[in-house]
DNA sequence: CATGAATGAGCATTCATTCAT
DNA sequence: AATGAATGAATGCTCATTCAT
């Protein structure tokens, strides 16, 4: 076994073990047990737990970057289904490895200031791509009225949170349904009252 | 000071450490020292640091719950102000109090699976009882066709994530402003485009 | 038992334990066991494994800093008393507590370069005192011509070499015959060769 | 390369190592890094990290006992030259490698108990024949009266302390130079003070 | 009730040494 | 002989919790 596949099978062992247990529940023995290798080899491959745990994070960042497509709103008809792409690979990266995603969202999460601060850096460039994106929808009619920000805020919330419930609650919904229901939310919402 | 009242001195200066530190940051003796009493009196009146964090977090489900109101969908008319009207609740109780909503939104996630099981709960009563009212709005013609409890589970996150937004990076939005972003937001999304 | 008194039983147990086992072979657990208190009481007490090695050895420079005694050279009919006055303190500073003085002169040596610079300061001041009266007292024609910082680097050795032989081999010399033998040494010498 | 100059050239690099960064700084990494070879290649040539430290030790006390010479006081008047012959070969000894004597004079000192006792019987060695040529002097006037034993151990302090300063320090003194304080010292001392 | 000194289980990390290739 | 990946025993330190005063 070469020293890629080992850093790879304690690395994916770990992010197992994280997933189960939590960042702080999961002890380098739980890891190392479970990868089956010694305590001092995890220490070959990784300078500490926190080094494992955020390369777990930085990669699932690094898969959602590159998940994300840029919308090319020169041809008004072809929005829609880039828009429907772009929601449709966010939510299979996120489902295929339900592991990595419940890290992302749960443990990830309130760890430390520092970690938050990491958090909060990588929501907002993905906040930043998409708030640029509505503005630019915004000029050309595509996108209502309002405060970009605030979509582009509770668009990801509301993703995250779907993104969350399934993978916490094993909820069973099939990705493509998923995608309707997400364009569906966010190209209509579902209010329908009159106004006071 | 009676009981009650030092009761109350420790949980609260508990909750303004846990939300500065986080909850594995805060130590016992932070607490103790900032509610200025000795570290065995902490033990008179709290389990131990998870039952405290535990109660701040059952507060704060308590006040929210109470935030709520059902909303009558008899009058037509009036149910666009009811459902505003539950926004603004919502939304002022969380930002009254920004300590315990970044407990909640950020220290509370991920602590260890027995918890998570525990805000999931809390998230599936409260999108339980929206989803209720969903189903009934789609009924009456109020709600779109679509998934009640997707859309449930999405007006939670977009919500959450836009308190977490200004919770932590002290966005300043005005209460009235949020409220009627989100009502926007709920009511026609944003995106005005057309089929494929 | 008080505070201070604690302190006192854990930092005199755990010389006896660093003078018998040195700093590094001498286990916290060595320590508190000797002290009869818990692993988490010693660290109530004390920083750290090094503070507490550093206070001891502190402790000793302190004792012996007192020990020593500005020669006054005005009247020459004196100094020899002072000297020896001088030479008998240092000798039962060191030989009444042989533990700190094993400590001194063998396990705080090329402990760390930051611990031998601490030394070697100590003995620079030591040193400095002592050859400031050696230049002294080469004007008033009571100390030979010669580098007086040499003289002075070769007399603390002497004493040292001569301190750690009867702490360590426990050498039975009365301190009345070391602080005479001493004393004759550095007054006479005791070759008697005459040049080639 | 031979098994020889390989044995040699790790040897070589440890005492390095070891006289830069004391004994228990001095990590095997580090003495196979500077030494160009695996980390297994070491304990092909030497026992364990104690070994080689030994070895070392060892080495420097060979080189000193070759450097000192029996003092043949059959004609007084070479006894003088003999004896400053003497002490030049043994400043020569410690000064031309000054590494090796910073490891002697600091990191073996107080390394553990077996250490110490190895240390106290090579300084033992040295001052029985120190001894015995001065209780050979004294027999032919050559050699003050006086407890020789602890003549030989303060002499064996004062030149350890110099040679300690001279290479902890970097004073700058040449060899003659201290060769002549040393034979001044030793032969007349420095107190010229009458008795009380 | 209040105190705070004492406790000790728990854990991350280091590093000398081994051994299969 | 040489390598360097793997090992795991060893240890300093933390901190939630207890309990005698």
């Amino acid at each position: 076994m070469d020293k890629t596949e080992r850093r790879q099978q304690i690395l994916s062992n770990a992010r197992d073990v994280f997933a189960k247990r939590g960042y702080h529940a999961a002890k380098i023995d739980d890891i190392v047990a479970a990868a089956g290798v010694a305590r001092g080899t995890f220490y070959l491959y990784f300078e500490d737990k926190r080094a494992i745990f955020e390369e777990i994070v930085d990669g699932t960042f690094a898969r959602l970057g590159q998940a994300i497509l840029r919308v090319d709103t020169g041809d008004p008809s072809l929005v829609r289904s880039q828009i429907e792409e772009n929601i449709r690979r966010i939510v299979h990266a996120l489902l295929e490895d339900p592991a990595t995603t419940k890290i992302l969202l749960s443990d990830a999460v309130g760890l430390d200031p520092a970690f938050d601060k990491k958090l909060l850096f990588f929501y907002e460039e993905v906040g930043k791509l998409l708030e640029g994106s509505l503005v630019d929808g915004q000029e050309r009619g595509i996108v209502a009225e309002g405060d970009a920000r605030v979509y582009a805020i509770m668009t990801l919330g509301a993703m995250k949170e779907l993104m969350y419930q399934v993978v916490m609650r094993g909820l069973e919904y099939p990705e493509e349904r998923i995608v309707a229901e997400i364009f569906r939310f966010l190209a209509a919402g579902y209010l329908r009252v009159s106004a006071t």
